[in-house]
DNA sequence: TGTACATCAGTGAACGCGCGTTCACTGATGTAC
DNA sequence: TGTACATCAGTGAACGCGCGTTCACTGATGTAC
């Protein structure tokens, strides 16, 4: 079963989420197509399995920063800036896992409900920050000038530091996570999809500003000189 | 020839880019697979068309917000929301042609060079934008805390209204651009490709403060309250 | 005005390919008495 | 200790499918003399 993983894993780096292909796993292994049904019911079966590695991985990635980072005794805004880089770096050396969930959904295939908590790990860090950041002083408790509460669904605030507290303090800081989150895929997506193609000679330098200058926004201040 | 196009845009509106077949788009035009090739020399030779196209919708949909924004007085800020606000609309009514373009690249699919020049047009409108900012003094002419210059290829600066004057001012509008560019892609993704699931139930208003709170990073002031 | 010829859109059969999934099976390993 | 049986990982042939592309062809339309 682990093999089967690891040669689903192989396959998703070259061939890419769409053409992922049971007969050809199964002839990786040296396997006949028909014994893959020993392990997985069928391809969408492998498929789930796949995403919910690649979003426990992106979840742990960002985890694990946050740990390192505050470890080391970092600003919030810092803090972040590593959560980036690492899914960056993840990202970069998991092209195809990251297609497979941040990118086109493949075709005809229905995430089921077992992915959302793996997918939930990546939110909890954002939002999880930004009170830290909040906690700290060093981000603003009043937003923007627009209706941030009516923004968001009330079964979220679950997620939020607060517990299921629906206050503007709560709805503010998801709203940013959503600012966020969206600079950190656009980011990731538009290098790897090669929308920066031509542009520039430095991808991390633009992933850096792209996000430190996000992030402002949002009221988290990230330095970029050393 | 046009009602082809017309019958592949159907196809890719059902199907998916993935899964565009020339069969299938010759079995709607009611045709012999074969008498596509009369057309179009292969399946790639067909997909570039349709990345033109989509990279020409995304132009125009565009540069219609800044002629219709400016002329109505709107501030370069606004005229940024406009941009996006149209790209949205545009995505999502276009949803797989929004992903040929922007989602996951279509696997052993080589874009040639004839796709660079439309891709461009979005480009040119965010930079231009940026630029009017700047002349209406409400956009500070001077950059955050990063090496602005070094991020940024030599042959960009061709798309700055400037023209080749490869100026500070002039990298900054570009790198701004990065920002604006990379917050709409991810917003429009995020939505489109379901990372808001359950999140909210105001998807357009969720859209327009994430693309307001990254353009204030940027230092584009945009209102949400009328 | 009429005939011969060229053009060209579209046909239909065929090629070789890879796919997901099913099904009856083999043969080794482990377990119970 | 030896035999009968159950378990179970994996086999291999087959199913029906859709795909991109090629190729020799047909038959209508247009053109030149």
């Amino acid at each position: 079963m682990a093999e089967l993983l690891a040669a689903a894993h192989a396959r998703l780096a070259t061939d890419g989420a769409g053409g992922l292909s049971l007969r050809a796993i199964a002839r990786d292994l040296g396997m006949a197509s028909s014994a893959v049904y020993r392990y997985v019911a069928s391809r969408d079966a492998l498929l789930t399995l796949l995403i919910i590695e690649g979003y426990d991985a992106v979840g742990a990635a960002a985890e694990n920063a946050v740990a390192t980072s505050t470890r080391a005794g970092e600003s919030a805004a810092n803090t972040w800036l590593a959560i980036a880089r690492a899914e960056r770096e993840w990202a970069v050396a998991n092209s195809h896992t990251y297609e497979l969930i941040y990118g086109t959904p493949v075709p005809g295939y229905q995430a089921p409900q077992d992915t959302v908590r793996a997918a939930t790990r990546i939110w909890l860090a954002i939002i999880d920050t930004l009170h830290r950041a909040l906690d700290s002083g060093t981000l603003a408790p009043t937003g923007p000038e627009f209706p941030t509460e009516r923004l968001i669904a009330p079964g979220v605030f679950e997620l939020s530091r607060l517990g299921d507290v629906q206050s503007h303090e709560s709805a503010l800081m998801i709203a940013r996570s959503f600012t966020l989150f969206t600079s950190l895929i656009g980011a990731i997506s538009a290098e790897l999809f090669g929308h920066y193609h031509g542009m520039t000679g430095d991808l991390p330098g633009v992933f850096d500003a792209t996000i430190a200058t996000a992030a402002a926004g949002v009221g988290l201040h990230i330095s970029l000189v050393p």
